[in-house]
DNA sequence: TTCGCAAATGAGAATAACTATCATTCGCAA
DNA sequence: TTGCGAATGATAGTTATTCTCATTTGCGAA
């Protein structure tokens, strides 16, 4: 169980940088304050919106869940969270470390894992410019099972 | 305008090959070999749920949109269709040709391209294995701006 | 060829994941 | 400290999709 109250308390030296939203034009409110902690916080890296809601429901820590989605999206569009869509049907964000990356995605326990590739990255530009395209994102995502791994997540 | 009741009828030996429906275990009802004909026709590769219906309507081939639905999820089981996800959180499908491809998707015009490429692949393969998994399936979604093209779906 | 019945369909209600509306509250600059 | 525009919460609305159930249909058996 998370229990984001009951962590040592930070002041605003910390690490989950409120002038992160200042730099992003937006006020530092206490619902925009909490969401970003949860995903600096680091235990899961990747949030849908349903799930930062009740994350931070369960810490005590009541934000509406039309917030919680305007806060997202707020956030990806200040370049503080990056999107995704898995096969799912719904959005997840993490935060944006800058560096581009791919996922792979076990479809038994939703474990998501990390990864990039220069071979892949460089095959894409060139098939792009091939086909008279300019990228503007790209996404790939493997989905596949768990081997050496029993599936962490299971549930 | 598509007018698919206009077009020369086909009948049972027609290229809209009911016994697909047949050997999938699927019951060859009319609204099943009206989507089929629908994909077969090959005007248009990649349609959502919504398009399919949609153009039957126009066509005046009634099939109701739970049926459209079904029908669509019914064929991609059976391996008929195959379904992608493209960002835009709806589903389209294409006839399965048997050969994995990736697509580019046009942010302007919604025009999709195919590709496949070789070394891709192989690195997909690569990655998954050192990362401890095994592929069940991947999509590389590349979101592009035409270049050469004048946006030729432009709306 | 017709019968019977399980399977398929249509119409519309229900659901999931968002998005918009609007009255109230809050951050922050003066 | 005050004032105001921005942010929030509660909730209604949308979009894409699935479910329910009464009616219809495909198709093997008679």
């Amino acid at each position: 169980m998370r229990t984001l109250i009951n962590r040592p308390r930070h002041t605003d030296h910390t690490m989950h940088k409120p002038e992160h939203l200042k730099n992003a034009g937006l006020k530092t409110t206490l619902p925009r304050l909490k969401v970003l902690q949860l995903f600096e916080d680091g235990t899961e890296r990747h949030l849908s919106a349903e799930e930062v809601y009740k994350l931070l429901s369960d810490a005590g820590e009541l934000v509406s869940l039309a917030t919680v989605y305007r806060v997202l999206t707020q956030f990806q569009q200040a370049g503080l969270l990056v999107q995704h869509h898995f096969d799912s049907g719904r959005s997840v964000f993490e935060l944006n470390s800058g560096k581009h990356h791919d996922h792979i995605v076990c479809q038994q326990c939703g474990h998501v894992e990390e990864f990039y590739d220069a071979t892949i990255e460089k095959r894409q530009e060139k098939i792009a410019a091939e086909h008279g395209f300019v990228i503007d994102e790209h996404a790939l995502y493997i989905y596949a099972s768990c081997t050496k791994q029993p599936c962490p997540n299971k549930k």
